[in-house]
DNA sequence: ATTTTTCCATACGGTACCGTACGCGCATTC
DNA sequence: GAATGCGCGTACGGTACCGTATGGAAAAAT
């Protein structure tokens, strides 16, 4: 229902990580269980274990896929031309605290929650963290600021827009779009 | 092991609840299940389904303790004396983002990944929020920023400290410190 | 000193999973 | 066109739960 795809005739490894990933995002990591995910396919269990050696076989292929795809993610959406590097920086927190990247966020939260009970886990999303305050850095520093301030300010871009994704409050205020302004300037201006 | 306890002779509705939200803010609320619960406990779950109708009434309760704390909290961290008010913004700030206050973190996030998959506990994290989004813009408007800018600002604090939890970096690097405080100047300063 | 109530243990049936063993159709290869 | 391996179905045993039924000991009430 949720997941559905068209009705291939074979599945491949990759097809059931990207079913896991969809099935991650909308229950979390506890509710990925192979019966389940196999269902959503319209197969049983019996091709899971032909593709994956175990339950935590595919975990690690979600994870490294998670990895792979946010590193490739965040070197694209931190590169800018010289000059435009300011500008880029609104488009990074606009990007991740967008409301259209509601799948995205889903993600980005569960493998987050994921983290917190599984070490193998938290050392990738420091990995990824790291690698994303770092390339951040460089565009704080391409606009003439401390390395100090880079840092501490690249902590607040990616502290402000996970933290914007897990509040809740009234988004359909009509002021929200002016108050996401006030709080980029605060974040990236001056 | 992890929340060993007094062995009383009797325990209470009460004791379950609180036991719960210890289970909840280690394994979240999927590896919250009355049989490890009534382990935890040493007793089996014959005493559990004495207190509680069944695991729902449980959960309910613990939301509901939940709740209570949160807006009793939430009401004293931000009362302040006249001219103390910023004061008190860099203290919840503080509070709310810092090291000693893990186990609080924990059922925060814990709450928060809950309200992901359950529309009442989802309701419930609103409201919380919602009361703490008020009480932080009075202070804001006590120090004399316009209604706009208090509600931004208020958004930011929370956003923040949040975020910052979620965040996977190196907390042992020395200047840790000195970027929160830049940060917390660059959220509430001027 | 009974009776009643409180609190918990034991035992059970049911469900939703995991992982394995094995079988079977189908496409490819020779 | 027989043999081979790939992709999946079926069936099973095992585990970890949930919730119920029932009994029993100890405390409280009478």
């Amino acid at each position: 229902m949720a997941t559905e795809r068209k009705p291939r005739t074979q599945l491949d490894r990759n097809d059931w990580i990207e079913g896991a990933i969809d099935v991650l995002a909308e229950h979390g990591i506890a509710g990925l269980r192979v019966e389940v995910l196999a269902k959503n396919f319209g197969v049983t269990k019996g091709s899971f274990y032909w593709h994956f050696k175990d339950r935590q076989d595919l975990l690690d292929a979600v994870l490294q896929l998670w990895k792979e795809g946010r590193l490739r993610d965040i070197e694209k959406q931190t590169t800018a031309p010289p000059g435009k590097e300011l500008q880029q920086i609104h488009h990074v927190i606009d990007v991740y605290s967008a409301v259209r990247n509601r799948k995205g966020i889903s993600i980005e939260l569960a493998v987050r929650d994921w983290a917190r009970h599984d070490a193998k886990v938290s050392a990738v999303v420091e990995e990824v963290d790291a690698y994303r305050l770092a390339c951040t850095r460089k565009l704080f520093l391409a606009i003439g600021l401390s390395a100090d301030e880079a840092h501490a300010r690249s902590l607040l871009v990616f502290a402000y827009v996970f933290g914007h994704s897990l509040m809740a409050y009234d988004r359909n205020d009509p002021k929200v779009p002016e108050f996401k302004r006030w709080i980029a300037e605060r974040i990236a201006g001056r």
